[in-house]
Parts: C-alpha cells; sequence; structure tokens
DNA sequence: CTAAATGTTTAGGTGTGACTAAATTAAAGC
DNA sequence: GCTTTAATTTAGTCACACCTAAACATTTAG
C-alpha cells in the first residue's frame, strides 16, 4: 500500500465516524480528499480487489476488518508523530498536523511502537483525539459532548477540536479557547445560534460553526 | 521534488565524493539505485531541466551548486533521524538506516532544525559519517584513513564505515569491531590483501574487502 | 408517476517514473 | 587506424494516480 490509498483509507473511516450510514459516497471521499469523483470510484475498485473496502456502485464504499486496521494505524502513527512535534521539539498545536500527514506514511511498526514508548504511551494527541493501541484498539470512555451540543449553564473541560485546520486552531487560541480550559456556557442565541461562554475568567462569544468544532468534557 | 529524484541527487552526491572524475557516469548511479541506466538518462535530463545537475551526454551527470545543495539537506536529514533512531529509540546501529531512508524525505525544514537542536546538534551519526549543518557545511577535520590504506604498526580509533548494509554491521558487530574500537595494525598478508590486527585485547583477521569499508581515525 | 436535478461511473487522456530492445556512440585491443 | 566490445541513448510500453467530458443511475419535486 501507498502513500495515496492510506490516505484514501484515512478519509473514509474518519467519514465512518461521522456519517450513520454505512457505506460512504463517493463524492464525500472526494471532497475531503480534494479530488474528483471520478478518480474516487477508480481507487475504490482497486481497494476492493486488495480486500480494503466492500465497494457497492452507485452506493459508495465501507472499510473490510482489514481496511479499518489499516486506517487505525495510520492514524496512531499521526497522533502519535503529533505528540511527538508537540511535546519533543516544541511545536505548537496547530503547526503539528501537516507535518504528521507525511510523518504518518512511514513504514513500520518497530517504529511505532517505539515511538509510543518513548513519548510514555499517551493516550491522546494534541488535539484530544484518542490514539489507537498497538492493536488498533481505542479506549476513549470520557463523557464528551460538542460544544454546539451544550444546554445553558453546563460546564466542563475543552479536550478536543474535530477541525484541526491552523486557522481555526489559531482562532481558538487568540480567543483563549485552548485544551484544558474549563468553560461554562451562559446563553445560546435564537437568533444565530452563537453561543457565549465563560473560558476562564473572560466571557466570550463563539459562532454556531465554531462551536459544533469544540469537544467539551462534560464535568 | 519528490523521493525518487532527491534519492538520485543523493546518489550522485555519494558517488562523486568517491570518484576522481567530475562528471558520474549513468550506469554507476543505475547500479547504486538499482535501476536501468536507460532510466537514469531520462531522470538525468528531467534533473538538467530542474537546473540540479548539468548533464553531458555519454559523460554523465555532475551536481550544480543548488543540486548539491539539496543533496545535503537530505543527507543532512538523513544522519540526524539516524541519531534520533539510535539514541532516543535505541535502535540498534545496523537497523537505523533503512528507516531513515524513509524518513529523509519528509518535508519541513523547521522539523529538521528542530530535530537537531533536540538532539543537541551531533556532529556524526552513528557510523561515523559528518552530519551537515543547517546552511550544509560539513566540518570533519578528523584525521581519518581507510583501514585498507593503514601501515603495519599504525593504530587508531574505528569512526565510520563505507558501507552501511546491516550485513556488513552485524559482522562487525561479531568480531568486535564497532564505532569507538581501539585498533592496531599488526600485519598485513601478502596474499589476499587482508589485515590482522588487534581489537580490544582480540586478535582479529580482516578480509581485504571489509578494509575498505572501514574507517579509522589515525592516532 | 414521471421529469428534472443530482450524483456516479465509464471512456479516454495526461504526466511521472520505471522497463526492454534496438540504435548509436565511445573505448579498448590488435 | 580499424574493428570489436562495452556503455549510453532512443524508441516504444507499461502501471499508477490523477483529470475532463459524456453516459448512466438514483433521488427529488411537481
Ligand atoms: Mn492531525
Ligand atoms: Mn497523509
Ligand atoms: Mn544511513
Ligand atoms: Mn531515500
Amino acid at each position: 500500500m501507498n502513500t495515496s490509498q492510506e490516505n484514501y483509507l484515512k478519509a473514509i473511516y474518519s467519514l465512518s465516524e461521522k456519517s450513520d450510514s454505512e457505506f460512504i459516497n463517493t463524492s464525500s471521499i472526494a471532497h475531503k480528499l480534494n479530488m474528483k469523483p471520478a478518480s474516487v470510484t477508480e481507487m475504490l475498485k482497486k481497494l476492493e480487489v486488495k480486500k480494503l473496502v466492500e465497494y457497492k456502485k452507485y452506493k459508495g464504499a465501507k472499510l473490510s476488518e482489514k481496511g479499518s486496521q489499516a486506517a487505525l494505524n495510520i492514524i496512531r502513527k499521526h497522533r502519535l508523530w503529533e505528540v511527538f512535534l508537540l511535546k519533543k521539539l516544541h511545536f505548537k498545536w496547530d503547526e503539528v498536523h501537516e507535518i504528521a500527514e507525511q510523518l504518518e506514511h512511514i513504514q513500520s511498526k518497530e517504529l511505532t511502537d517505539r515511538l509510543d514508548d518513548f513519548l510514555e504511551n499517551p493516550r491522546f494527541d494534541p488535539h484530544g483525539d484518542p490514539i489507537p493501541d498497538k492493536h488498533g484498539i481505542i479506549t476513549d470512555n470520557r463523557n464528551t459532548s460538542l460544544l454546539s451540543e451544550m444546554g445553558v449553564k453546563q460546564s466542563g473541560t475543552m479536550t478536543g477540536v474535530q477541525d484541526s485546520s491552523s486557522i481555526f486552531l489559531k482562532y481558538l487560541e487568540r480567543i483563549n479557547i485552548t485544551l484544558g480550559q474549563k468553560i461554562e456556557v451562559l446563553d445560546k442565541m435564537d437568533f444565530d445560534g452563537s453561543i457565549i461562554l465563560v473560558a476562564g475568567e473572560k466571557e466570550v462569544s463563539i459562532s454556531a460553526q465554531a462551536a459544533q468544532n469544540i469537544i467539551i468534557r462534560i464535568n
């Protein structure tokens, strides 16, 4: 398997997490990977031959067990490298994702497992996402919710984001909403769905769109 | 530039170090990269267009200044990652080269420079090769020689190898000739060019072929 | 229930980096 | 110097991962 195919598996995995339907359609994969649907169709057939996905014409694809394991392995590497970049090389949390996109494709099981030990087996990456163990198992038993789903007067701790883009992470940092920040929802505006909350001491207003990308562990 | 082209530049650089002629011929590059001469010719033309090499028909190629800098940058990354794998992840010295072949192609100047600092700016890799600094400058002012070039009664310290293959490194370890080992040449056999030396306490005999791949810092 | 709109696949094409076989050039031997 | 041998380049293919445009299937709306 090569970088391109690995990126497809990862894309399908991540779309499956959010989607409620079994099969992921061609155009959503294409959109995620900045490619054209026609290219995706071709690749899905190749991945089917390799028994990494099940592909149904006009319905899309779903990962096989083998495909899931492969995807989890890439995600594991991605997140471990992100921890390395942040903790050991002191990159900022909005800088690590891009470099990890490259490092996740390095092929060496031994390297991954030793890196895991070197980092003292971290359970979450710098954006709050859980890191699969060497068997591809994710143990994430935290009671989390999207900020957009929280009710007034509910409080919790910021533990993750749905969007790891640098532009979003920089915005969060600017308004003082970083990993580990305690927050409490003060008000939800019917007008535009924006949310007013306290982050630390300060009161901030957040758009509905932003709130859909912030993960909170409920107290 | 991609992995393939980077490997060409690295190959040409390393062949230039040993060769006395300016231009490196097609077949030696092909041999080094396990490819056919015809493929090399094609690639040399592409690298010429990118001003990374100067290519003369039937003579071969030589790196331009731009090409040299690119090659040195890849070598820098390769050797830094090797140090990382050995010192931080505790790989053995014969295991690091293969993984570094992959890691050397990660594109991020920031990453390379931070890795350099994290490792406390090492000057040599696990096989004794010098590591170029961030400007591509190699400062290797050690008085070294190939073991095969040494005379009887000369002594020194093992500081490097010419051949980083796992099979050769394992052999060296078996006969107790590792980095930092003090040695003294006892005898050179006219019969087959083999060399008899003391490594630590023990007396060992080494073939001419092996001796050509062992670098010694002269006392 | 049918027609239009939307999503998906197929067909055909491109750039890249490899290959083999044939043609060409350079080097070596006499 | 000429001829044989060896190295190199050229010509023609192939696999891969992408693309566009056209054909086709499914979904949605009237
Ligand atoms: Mn990431
Ligand atoms: Mn990737
Ligand atoms: Mn190496
Ligand atoms: Mn390489």
